[in-house]
DNA sequence: CTGAAAGCGCTAACAT
DNA sequence: ATGTTAGCGCTTTCAG
C-alpha cells in the first residue's frame, strides 16, 4: 500500500494533524517541524490521495467540459483555451464527448454526480429544460459556451450582427445576387446567422432569392461540417442557371466543402463566386477565407474564469458575455486579389468584449 | 447538504449496508427491500458521491490521457477513439494537454497522484526515464500511443515500412528525383520515416540528393504542422533549380502547408511535383492527398482496451501492437488524374494488426 | 504550536 | 437477508 500521512507522521514522530497542516501550508507550524515533515515526506515519496482530499474538503478541483464531439475544429480551439486555463490554475479537466443528441442526458447526469466536479462548461447544445432546473438545485457553477439559457452564465458571439456584417461586406463589394448556405437550423447559431443574413439584405433593399438559400438538413455535427457544405453547394449548383455571385456560408468548414464542390465544376473563388464565412478556424487562413472571427481560444479561457468567479459568488445574477465577431478580409471575398494566400490581412486589433449582465 | 445513504437508510428503515448493496446490485437483497430502497432513493433524488466511492473501493473509474496538445488533428482523431471507448465502458476521461516540453513532468506528476486515475494513456512523447521507473512502481496501467518504451504496452505504427512504402509508390510511378520533407527529428516518428525513405531509395539504387531532404527545425508541435511544412517547402524552393519531381512528406498537415508554398510559386500538384504524405487525417481526403493511413480512431479504442486488459493482468509482459499503415492513393501522387477530389480511392480492406509480445 | 478525534460518504467484512 | 462496524486517507475542530 502507498504512503499515507500516518506513515509520515510516525516516521517524523508527529501527529497526522501536523502533517496535514504542513501540506496545507497552515501557519501554525514551526519551521523545524515543517522541515522535518517535509524531509520525511520526500524520503518516502509521499503523494496526497486526491480522492481522500476531495472527500474531506468537499471539493474536487476538477471541472467538466461537455462538448458535442470535437471533430469540429471550432470546438477544439475553444477547448484548447479551456484546457490551458484549467491547468494553469491547477485544476483537472474531465471531458465528456457527446456524439449523439441522445447522449446529452447521459453526459449531464454523469458529470453532475455529486462530488464529481466543481463546475461544468457546457458547449453549443441547447440545454434541456429538465436539466436547467436540476442544475440550479445542484448549486454547482455552470457556464454555457456558444449557447444560451437565461438562468446561467453564458459566453456567446453576436451571431445576428456577425452575419449581417458578413453579408454587408459582400454587398459593399457590389454584389446583389447573394446566396447563403447555412447549417442545420436546429442549431441556434445556424438559425440566427440566417436571420442576420436576411436582415442585411432587407436593410439594403435587396430581394431575397429563396432558391439561393440552402439550409442543410444534415444532422451530424448539426451540419457544421465539410461534407454538409459540399452537399449544400452541390444542391445549389444543381438548381441551375442563376448561381449567385456571392455566398455567405455559416462556417469555415462548410465553406471549405463548398469550395470543393465549386472546384469540381471548374468554378473559382472569388472570381466566379465570392465567399464569406464564419469562425476563423486556423484553416481559414490557409484557404484565404474571408470570415467572421470568433475569439475561440479567449472564449475558452473566459469560460474557466467565469466558473471560478461563479464559485465565489453563487448568488449573483447570471452574466451574459457576448463577443462581437470581427471581419477578417482575405481572398475568398474578392476584395483583395493580391497574392494567393497564407498571408493574413486582418488588422490585429483587440476583440471587442461586451459583457452585459443579464437584465 | 446533499442526500447520503444514511438519509435513505433512515427513510427506508433499513441499514446503510443494505442501501449500499442495492446500489451495487449485490445478490443478497430481497426484491421488496430493494424496491423500497430504490423508491426512497428516487424520491430523494439520491446520487452516490463519486469520491467517497472511489476512496472506499480504491479505484476511480477514470483514465487520464496525456497529449502533446491537440491542435494537431492526428491526436484529435485518436483522442476521439479514446473518448468514445472510455465513455462506452462508463469511465471518465481526464485530459492533460502538454503544450510545452517542460510541462511533461508536471502532467505526469499530476495524473499519477495517488488515487487519481486507474490508468494513463501517454501520447507521442518520449517517456522520460525517470518516470518510467516511477510509473513501474506506481503499479498503475499505462499504455503508450505513437511512442515506445520497452517496459510498457505500446501502440504504434510501422513508421519505417510505411515511409518505405510511400517512397516506393513514388518510385513505381517513375520518379527518380525524389525529395523528402520531414518534421523535427527529435520526434521518433519523424526520424524513423526519414530512415525509411532513405532505405527505399537505397533499395532501388537511387542516389540520395541531400539537398532535397529538408529536416524541419521547428519545435512547435515538433514540426508536424502546416507552418513547418510551408517553411520547409519554401526552403526547398529557395535552394534553386533542381526541384525534385516527387516529395515524400512526413505528415498530411505538413503536406498541406507545402502545397501552399508550391501554389505561391505557381507550381501544381501533382503536375509539377508529386506528393505522398503520412497519417490520412480527415482533411487529407479534401486535398486529394495520397498518404499512408494510420488507423487513428482504432488506435485510440485499442489503447483503452489495453489499459483495461492490463488492469486485469498487471504482471503480463508488455505488449507491443504495431499497425501497418496503408497506402491510400488519391490525386497528389499523380497516379490518378481523374476527377479533382472529394472522392476517395482507397480499398476499404481492414487494417492489418500486428500484435507481438515484446520479446 | 501540536496531538487526538470526529467526520467526509461509501464499501465490505463480520455478525446475526 | 440484513444491520453493524471498521476502514479508505485526509481535513478540521477541539483540547491542551
Amino acid at each position: 500500500m502507498a504512503i499515507t500521512i500516518y506513515d509520515i507522521a510516525r516516521e517524523a514522530k508527529v501527529g497526522i494533524g501536523t502533517v496535514s497542516r504542513v501540506f496545507n501550508s497552515h501557519p501554525n507550524v514551526t519551521k523545524e517541524t515543517r522541515e522535518k515533515v517535509l524531509a520525511v515526506a520526500k524520503r518516502l515519496n509521499y503523494q496526497p490521495h486526491v480522492y481522500a482530499q476531495g472527500l474531506a474538503r468537499q471539493r474536487t478541483n476538477t471541472f467538466a467540459a461537455i462538448i458535442p464531439f470535437f471533430t469540429n475544429y471550432f470546438f477544439i480551439e475553444i477547448l484548447q483555451g479551456v484546457q490551458e486555463k484549467i491547468s494553469s490554475i491547477g485544476f483537472d479537466l474531465i471531458l465528456h464527448g457527446v456524439n449523439h443528441p441522445d447522449e446529452i442526458d447521459e453526459s449531464l447526469r454523469r458529470s453532475s454526480r455529486r462530488g464529481r466536479v466543481d463546475g461544468i462548461i457546457f458547449f453549443s447544445m441547447r440545454l434541456p429544460d429538465t436539466f436547467a432546473k436540476k442544475w440550479k438545485d445542484l448549486e454547482i457553477p455552470i457556464v454555457l459556451v456558444d449557447t444560451f439559457h437565461e438562468e446561467f452564465d453564458s459566453i456567446t458571439v453576436e451571431n445576428f450582427q456577425g452575419a449581417q456584417t458578413a453579408t454587408e461586406h459582400l454587398i459593399s463589394l457590389g454584389h446583389t445576387n447573394i446566396g447563403m448556405i447555412t447549417a442545420n437550423v436546429k442549431s441556434d447559431p445556424a438559425r440566427i446567422r440566417l436571420e442576420g443574413f436576411r436582415a442585411a439584405l432587407k436593410k439594403h433593399t435587396i430581394e431575397v432569392n429563396e432558391r439561393n438559400i440552402i439550409v442543410s438538413d444534415v444532422t451530424k455535427l448539426d451540419g457544421f461540417s465539410r461534407d454538409a457544405g459540399y452537399l449544400a453547394m452541390k444542391e445549389m449548383l444543381k438548381l441551375g442557371t442563376s448561381l449567385p455571385t456571392a455566398i455567405f456560408i455559416s462556417s469555415d468548414v462548410q465553406a471549405i466543402g463548398a469550395i470543393s464542390a465549386l472546384r469540381e465544376k471548374g468554378l473559382r473563388v472569388p472570381d466566379d463566386v465570392a465567399i464569406v464565412s464564419f469562425d476563423d478556424i486556423e484553416l481559414a487562413q490557409h484557404f484565404g477565407l474571408t470570415t467572421m472571427r470568433q475569439p475561440m481560444h479567449r472564449m475558452g479561457e473566459l469560460a474557466v474564469d467565469q466558473i471560478v468567479k461563479r464559485k465565489q459568488n453563487p448568488s449573483a445574477l447570471p452574466i451574459q458575455m457576448r463577443f462581437m465577431p470581427e471581419l477578417v478580409v482575405r481572398q475568398s471575398c474578392g476584395a483583395k486579389k493580391i497574392s494567393p494566400n497564407i498571408e493574413d490581412y486582418v488588422h490585429h486589433k483587440d476583440i471587442n468584449e461586451v459583457a452585459a449582465p443579464h437584465d
